[in-house]
DNA sequence: TATATTAGTTAGCTTAACTAACCATTAACC
DNA sequence: GGTTAATGGTTAGTTAAGCTAACTAATATA
């Protein structure tokens, strides 16, 4: 928690000189690795609800950094990057990779790995709690 | 960041039994191991700005859970927990507590630490760049 | 075929942050 | 010692990012 408040913080202000909000980040991050994903399972992925995914969704759309593809079911609304985003995505990765590195600086591999098994662990506890109700 | 909003998600819910937010139960736990505190320390302390603390305050006020106590410094507002503020902390400690243990079962003792002193180390580091600016 | 489920949207609300501009009080400087 | 700086706190207004409730359109199921 009090890291999570400092760390939003600086990587928003990395963000914002790509002119991207941190929820819009996460989506192309998303996308970049899985070429398409339609609004419920990215919703899924963020833990959010729909509403706040199709405005995530339709603000990235207006910015011209995805599409929506259509697909065999008409209900359903498959978006993937454009070449815009694609672009937009590797500049950013670059600004991002070095803000990482800057900040994990003097803390070893090992360490760093750990911590993330760690936090894995405890973010499937969560999820499984609320599906175990 | 996937795992914050699970984590969030997940302490509103328990804090929400108590009504009482997030930011709210972040200042009750400070005071709570402080005695008292300004303005100004609890709002470094949670790393956001001025009239953001103001407004927490304002509602932990309103419900009777800090007062302010009077200083030499006219400006200053130092705060501290009431009676009731000591007993609904002590309440929610119960609650928060057997929240922490629930997640992080099956985390050895070793590997939690080792994952806090990894996240302490991220924390400093992106405080010094912040004042190194 | 009628009903239930699923995907997505719209509308309206809330929390928790921010900046800019301000007042009161104390500290610092010639 | 009086003017200017800095510090502590508040008010007003904005924003991002989430939520629920209620809805439509399309597909699945009984």
């Amino acid at each position: 928690m009090l890291l999570y408040r400092p760390f939003e913080h600086h990587l928003n202000i990395e963000l914002g000189k790509h002119g991207l909000y941190r929820a819009e980040w996460t989506i192309l991050y998303y996308l970049a690795n899985n070429e398409s994903a339609t609004l419920v399972e990215l919703a899924h992925y963020q833990r959010v609800e729909k509403p706040t995914m199709t405005r995530i969704i339709r603000s990235l759309e207006e910015s011209g950094f995805i599409e929506h593809i259509p697909g065999k079911d008409r209900r359903e609304k498959p978006m993937k990057l454009t070449e815009l985003g694609k672009k937009v995505y590797a500049e950013v990765r670059v600004t991002v990779d070095r803000f990482e590195q800057d900040i994990l600086e003097g803390i070893s591999e090992e360490q760093q790995l750990e911590a993330i098994e760690v936090m894995n662990a405890i973010r499937n506890q969560l999820i499984s709690k609320e599906s175990g109700k």
